[in-house]
RNA sequence: GCACCCGUAGCUCAGCUGGAUAGAGCGCUGCCCUCCGAAGGCAGAGGCCAAAGGUUCGAAUCCUUUCGGGUGCACCA
């Protein structure tokens, strides 16, 4: 039950009527009226902007549509008044009773309340995380993979098919230095002396890695050239660090629906296949690209090479598909996974990337529009940087020598909920501060207390209501106060919230409208103190605290369903 | 040099894909526990929405330009 769809629905029919009647005149769109939430709460409950949007095309004032449209929405129950106010806004107010109605909604739907078809069931890709698998995921990651998890969770919510998939770069050449990297510890493993030169990975993770690999094939490798072992080390690497992948994704709750590995690619002509669909299309080329500029250019050579279009797409500069020596670059075998994603029926697909690929974007949404004739539409939406702070001094992560914070180090420090959160609280194109002392911190300004907090308040209201014996299952409501109306209001946002959250693919608005609707709830909360009539609590008269506490439940079924989305906990208690 | 992202209170950031007098937290100034969890709440001060033009009934939001910050720029992935 979205309220401001239905209070649309109704402004909407009632222009339909002033058309007939003649008052409009006819062929007037009316997709962008709105019905919204007035900035200022004094304005009333809601607002429509539709008499200054209709002025133009009708050639009317806006003050004689808005009057006309009044004299309708005031026939219907739910409306007490309409009032023209500023440049032609028409201010709504509610009957109270309608607020009871959404909060029984709540109350009645649950979880799903909030929940709506606007998805339609189309078919959406959430491709995330898609580390390399060279070593276990680090804060990067772990942003990544809490906005793609949360925001498929959004979609599925909002009536979308969702699947989750991660892309494992398993097909390029740091798959080897990871295998040469293995292949040094396994001799370590068997007492040799190794050093770890630049271009290996010196990290420790990988010395149970060179174990289980002596473990495996004993002595067989050891003083063997690298054409004996590369290949089966490379494979036995990499299956050992989607293993580790998948244990850091599991402790952040996060679960994928699909792993589709770059590799399984190769040899098996879907590459050829997505390259000459393109080709077919005269998109590819055999061409030089121009000397970059404004960079150490040194060792650049003009070089002709299978060249993508992707300008005739929007794209700055056409893109090379294949590299001097023949074999593909990097961007071939991912314009085929693109293709396969196309080809498996979606709608809809989304890649979240880190901020370091801003460059890609032009290229890869070139791609897919050439390969779908621009049928799917892809989103990609990049992630900004985690910097880390512990005691307000910023930490140094240096992967050179191996010593980067793991998601790993982050969960076990601050739990899986509050990493989770913390990192939605901002949008995803802006960095992220992430303190570690703040994260576990019990207070306001911990967002991931607050509203945990805001949860369990309502359940030790619950349980201490039963203790008075007053019942906590009533779905009748009094809701007279302000602060009742404000948190009712509030309720009512949600829908709408959850819509606007899944149309833009912007979960940090799920974490900041559960802020809002915590305050809302610790506002009334405390208003009890003054005000004994508003607790929710009163021995005197158990029926209105039962109608109270409703309201009260009523909120926590949403903040328990938008921390759902989040993929946090709702506690019942604080400790 | 080019492209993308960002610029909003002293600080950290929201701002509904164009709406009314631009919001929240922190910090600052005052209040509120005999009371359902004060781990909270209320009130106050604090703004040329980087700057200048443009689009229109209406701009923090869209367009152009400038300034400032970040990221990325052939055959790496």
């Amino acid at each position: 039950m979205n309220l401001f769809a239905e209070i649309r629905v109704l402004v909407i029919s009632a222009l339909d009527d002033l058309v007939a009647k003649g008052t409009l005149p006819e062929g007037l769109n009316f997709a962008n009226v709105a019905v919204e939430p007035p900035r200022d709460p004094l304005h009333g409950d809601m607002a429509t902007n539709a008499a200054m949007v209709l002025a133009k095309p009708a050639k009317m004032k806006p003050r004689d549509i808005a009057d006309a449209l009044a004299g309708l929405l005031t026939q219907d129950a739910r409306v007490t008044s309409a009032e023209v106010a500023g440049p032609g806004f028409l201010n709504l107010r509610l009957d109270p009773s309608v607020w009871a109605q959404v909060a029984a909604a709540a109350l009645a739907q649950g979880s799903n309340f909030g929940r709506s078809d606007v998805g339609q069931g189309r078919k959406v890709n959430v491709e995330y995380v898609s580390a390399n698998p060279t070593g276990p995921l680090h804060v990067g990651h772990t942003r990544g993979a809490v906005f793609g998890d949360a925001l498929a969770s959004l979609l599925d919510f909002s009536g979308f098919e969702v699947t989750r998939e991660y892309y494992i770069n398993d097909g390029g050449a740091q798959v080897d230095v990871l295998a040469r990297s293995v292949y040094l510890r396994y001799l370590e493993a068997h007492g040799k002396e190794v050093a770890f030169e630049d271009g290996t990975y010196p990290g420790e993770y990988l010395i149970d890695v060179g174990q289980a690999l002596k473990a495996k094939v004993g002595d067989a490798y050891v003083d063997q050239p690298e054409e004996v072992w590369l290949a089966e080390v490379r494979e036995f690497s990499t299956d050992a660090m989607m293993v580790l992948i998948r244990e850091d994704l599991a402790m952040l709750g996060v679960e994928m629906d699909h792993f589709y590995s770059e590799k399984s690619l190769y040899g098996t002509g879907r590459i050829e296949e997505a390259i000459d669909n393109l080709r077919d299309k005269d998109l590819i080329y055999w061409g030089t690209l121009p000397k970059p500029k404004g960079k150490l250019t040194d060792d650049w050579v003009p070089r002709d090479q299978w060249l993508f279009r992707s300008t005739a797409y929007g794209d700055d500069e056409d893109r090379p598909v294949q590299k001097s020596d023949g074999s593909w670059a990097y961007f071939a075998p991912d314009i085929a996974y693109h293709y396969d994603k196309v080809q498996r029926g979606f709608d809809q697909l989304i890649d979240v990337f880190g901020a370091d690929h801003g460059g890609y974007v032009k290229r890869m949404k070139a791609a897919v529009a050439a390969l779908s004739d621009e049928k799917v539409s892809l989103d990609i939406k990049l992630c900004q940087l985690v910097k880390l702070f512990k005691n307000g001094e910023p930490f140094k992560m240096s992967k050179r020598a191996g010593t980067f914070i793991t998601l790993r180090d982050v969960v076990d420090q601050v739990g899986p909920d509050v990493t989770r959160f913390v990192m939605l609280t901002r949008k995803n194109d802006a960095p992220l501060d992430f303190d570690f002392d703040k994260a576990v911190e019990q207070s306001k300004e911990n967002p991931v207390f607050y509203v945990q907090y805001a949860h369990a308040r309502v359940c030790s209201v619950l349980r201490k209501a039963a203790e008075m014996g007053i019942a906590t299952d009533s779905d009748t409501f009094q809701i007279e106060d302000t602060a009742e109306l404000a948190l009712a209001g509030k309720i009512a946002e949600w829908p709408r919230l959850v819509e606007i959250a899944a149309r833009t693919n912007e979960p940090h608005r799920i974490a900041f409208y559960l802020n809002e609707i915590a305050a809302d709830l610790h506002s009334l909360y405390n208003r009890g103190n003054d005000h004994p009539q508003l607790r929710f609590l009163q021995e005197s008269d158990k029926i209105t605290s039962a109608r109270k506490i409703a309201l009260a439940r009523a909120a926590q079924v949403v903040i328990s369903a938008g921390l759902g989305i989040l993929g946090v906990t709702p506690v019942e208690e604080m400790r």
